[in-house]
RNA sequence: GCGGGAGUAGCUCAGUUGGCUAGAGCAUCAGCCUUCCAAGCUGAGGGUCGCGGGUUCGAAUCCCGUCUCCCGCUCCA
């Protein structure tokens, strides 16, 4: 059996080594969770978003890409309701040292009243709560005038509230006043939703269809961690799929099945993926459904990306804010329609973490660690090796280099021993290694080593290509491990 | 934000009554040796001991501050 990782430690210590994922700004100390993919680290990456892009967009007729600015009009948040949404009034508990988010300390409060009979109260603190939302001082008050306490610890020692603003601000132009302030997009999806007018009108997409992106976004999350897991700068991969407002939900149960399914073609044990759709209370507003796919992370099922059914929220906001008219001229029917999205948000360095963490094998029998990355996504393909310096061979090890890595990311190593390199490209995750020896000068035949079986076969050099083209596309992504 | 643990070479670590020029193994590089799975030989490079102050004749070691990572909460969705 393969070792389970208990944390995440030896995969953060090998993505260092290995020069795959490094702390960001790490000479000055390290900035929290913001990372730097290496050399190695940007390719697994590269994979990941051109296997979406090849799978969602290159061969599909009915999806188109886009890549819009990360900074956009401001009033775009307040349409998508991000502005109201992603402020959070946050309050500590002096003693219990617990945090609370102040308006939800209200509504219980509120809940509390009327379970009591005393509705009248209820009401009179709800119309407060009304006027407070987005104010912290005025939701102080409220907490301190109602006596409310800390639900676990009974407690009413606070902080002040203070507002935790989860989009970045930054200023547009040389001057810092207000009429300049700009956000960094926290999502890459209202690209999409802005530019819908100007794709269906410059393009011949019919209905059913969708816009697909891939970009960063920034959210100043109160809480980071686990790696890459969770940063304050990431890059996603939105797909926003409009369809006639009668069919989105066959739409949707395709949509999370399709989606389940692409992590598992990317080599993801299946066993550790799971669908948890969205309970009625934890949906957002405007979802009308909504389900994760998530991983079992050492730290426990996470989510890698969420499908949502948004219905018609996205665009009849921006038809309401920006006055335009963001309909869908439905030919056939002689009408206009606002259609409903299904929404896949993916995470690409939640993928990447996945695949990481998923691969990582200390295979102790033969004493060495393997990144059990399918060959659709390993950064590098295969490697070439003379097994001496000398004779020949790496005369021939380098002309078949130089003949591969023209079709396939390839690596040339002629350091140490021959199991020695063997080890380093399974700590980098290359399926597939070409051992050059002294029959190789005499005949041509080469050895072509597995990473996963370890079994070795002799190939003509001239056969490579074709063999190398064959195992990369058609073998099974895992092998079976007892 | 809270609690716990940690930070010395690329990696894993040793190094306390405060005291030689801060060490080891692995890794890397240059050679040698080797007929296909690490750990053979010789040599070399690499560290302002996370960062900043302070105490001291003298600090990796003591004190204060700060940054970062991991684990668990909280929060978020």
């Amino acid at each position: 059996m393969p070792e389970q990782l208990e944390t995440l430690e030896p995969l953060v210590a090998l993505s260092k080594r290995r020069g795959i994922i490094y702390q960001s700004s790490e000479i000055y100390g390290g900035l929290n969770s913001c990372w730097d993919y290496g050399p190695l680290g940007v390719e697994l990456k590269r994979n990941v978003k051109e296997q979406w892009w090849q799978d969602l967009v290159t061969t599909r007729e009915d999806v188109v890409g886009l890549d819009a600015s990360i900074l956009m009009h401001s009033r775009v948040w307040e349409a998508s309701g991000h502005v109201s949404g992603f402020n959070d009034p946050l309050i500590d508990n002096k003693e219990s040292k617990a945090r609370y988010r102040a308006d939800h300390l209200i509504e219980q409060h509120i809940k509390n009243l009327r379970d009591n009979g005393k509705s009248e109260d209820a009401d009179r603190v709800a119309a407060e709560l009304e006027k407070a939302i987005n104010n912290p001082d005025a939701l102080y008050e409220i907490i301190i005038n109602e006596e409310i306490q800390d639900p676990v610890s009974g407690s009413a020692d606070w902080t002040p509230v203070r507002q935790f603003n989860l989009m970045f601000k930054t200023h547009f132009g040389p001057t810092e006043d207000s009429g300049s302030l700009v956000y960094l997009r926290p999502e890459t999806a209202q690209g999409i939703f802005v530019n819908f007018d100007n794709v269906t009108s410059t393009t011949r997409i019919k209905l059913p269809f969708g816009i697909a992106q891939i970009g960063k976004a920034f959210r100043n999350e109160v809480t980071t961690g686990n790696f890459i897991f969770r940063s304050r700068e990431f890059e996603q991969m939105e797909l926003e799929y409009f369809v006639y407002p009668e069919n989105v939900e066959e739409h949707f149960e395709e949509w999370v099945q399709a989606r389940f399914d692409w992590y598992v073609s990317l080599g993801i044990d299946e066993k550790k993926l799971r669908l948890r759709p969205h309970s009625e209370d934890e949906l957002a507003h405007y979802a009308a459904s909504c389900s994760d796919v998530e991983y079992l992370f050492p730290f426990g099922w996470s989510e890698l990306e969420g499908i949502a059914d948004r219905g018609t929220f996205d665009l009849d906001q921006h038809i309401e804010y920006s006055g335009k008219n963001l309909s869908y001229f439905d030919q056939p029917n002689n009408t206009r329609v606002v259609p409903a999205v299904v929404e896949s948000s993916a995470g690409v360095d939640r993928t990447v973490l996945t695949l990481l963490t998923d691969a990582y094998w200390e295979d102790e029998e033969n004493n060495r660690t393997v990144l059990r990355l399918s060959p659709k996504i390993a950064p590098t393909k295969v490697a070439v090796f003379p097994l001496f310096n000398k004779q020949g061979m790496p005369e021939l090890a380098r002309r078949i280099y130089e003949d591969l890595h023209t079709r396939f990311a390839t690596s040339y190593d002629d350091g140490g021993s021959i199991g020695k390199r063997y080890r380093r490209q399974d700590e980098a995750g290359t399926p597939y290694c070409i051992t050059v020896d002294h029959d190789s000068v005499e005949d041509g035949t080469v050895t072509l080593r597995d990473r996963d079986s370890l079994e070795q076969i002799r190939v003509p050099a001239e056969n490579l290509v074709e063999v190398l083209e064959k195992r990369l596309q058609t073998r099974e992504v895992k092998l079976e491990l007892e």
